[in-house]
DNA sequence: GTCTATACCTCGATAGAC
DNA sequence: GTCTATCGAGGTATAGAC
């Protein structure tokens, strides 16, 4: 029972180091050592635990993937369903912005730890493309192209983050530093429904 | 003269390679004797003409940095600079996707290389920044926040990439493959204006 | 379960033949 | 200028003490 505890929290230990280490310098360019080093642990209990740094990988997504991609949305309302969406994802993301980080490393190039991980992130995607497809057929969304709309949506989904890289540059406006949540979204979700020509009632 | 030719040659064929590899596997995961198979060339070579790998990433942006980074939008038609450095994008994404992807994996992950690339892309984003304001100020275009707002459009204009990954799931919907640059661009700009809210005369 | 010490491999870089 | 052979550093994974 304690021996269970004691190994709960070293897993989790490391499986935070290796999370903050691959969102900022990738899989291939974290090493084992720099993860143990940052949980604090020995050297060995990576494999010990998880058998290797690439089950590292995957118990990452495995422990962090949020339940709102199981989530069905209805399709009867699709700017309703779209808020939604980009609620959830902002939440996430908020959350979680080194998996978002590292699922987009992992994604530019395509990595072969990708197959994986690729029904989670396709799971969201297909729900986006679907609820595109229901907004265009009752005429609330305008867009010619599905494919490159839902690229169009999950970059500007994805790319809004608190990099330091950007503020550097972007900082220097309203000095609206410490927006909330419901700001953010309320941002992303009026960018977006512009692209898709949706008229506010 | 033959032999600087002959080293023109080996230099470009071991860029080429390192282009490739980098966008697919990143830097770190990229070996030096990957690059120099895929050259055709022997594995000291990189050394000899580049002086490291981390030499052949620096030279892979001096060659292929584009023009259009240098050029300057006059501001006083913000919607047509807007659409001129949406053109500029696409064109160059679709030259070379490789580096932007090479590029997008590094700013996400905050590489140490990033310090001489920065330049470059903040030349970009900063007109960006400017036009988005001008914009504004000729009410044109319409938001709220300028920092998210551009993270919004780099994101749009970054995320549209011909990944199997994507095509996978989008492939199956018009069959509109092999659509021309002009398609794309137009794609492109009518989301982007419609997400700024631009109201077409 | 956790540690230290180490085996074994692959990395980037270079020396030296051609 | 280009090659092969090799060095030293640093990688992952594991054996064995505690």
């Amino acid at each position: 029972m304690k021996a269970d505890t004691q190994a709960k929290d070293v897993k989790l230990k490391i499986l935070d180091a290796a999370k903050k280490l691959f969102a900022q310098k990738g899989f291939e360019g974290t090493t084992v050592r720099q993860i143990c080093d940052e949980a604090g642990v020995a050297l060995a209990l990576v494999s010990y635990h998880f058998g290797g740094k690439e089950n590292v990988f995957y118990a990452l997504f495995e422990a962090f993937t949020p339940e709102f991609l199981h989530k069905d949305y209805a399709l009867a309302e699709p700017v309703e369903d779209l808020l939604s969406l980009i609620r959830d994802f902002a939440r996430f993301r908020l959350a979680e912005p080194e998996l978002i980080n590292l699922l987009q490393q992992e994604i530019m190039m395509q990595s072969p730890r990708l197959d994986k991980v690729q029904p989670i992130v396709f799971a969201l995607w297909k729900q986006l493309r679907a609820i595109l497809q229901a907004g265009k057929a009752t005429g609330q969304f305008e867009y010619e192209s599905l494919k490159h709309t839902v690229h169009f949506v999950v970059g500007a989904l994805i790319f809004t983050r608190n990099s330091s890289f950007f503020d550097q540059l972007l900082q220097e406006d309203g000095v609206q530093t410490n927006e909330d949540e419901e700001t953010l979204i309320r941002y992303t979700s009026d960018f977006i429904l512009g692209g898709l020509r949706y008229e506010k009632k």
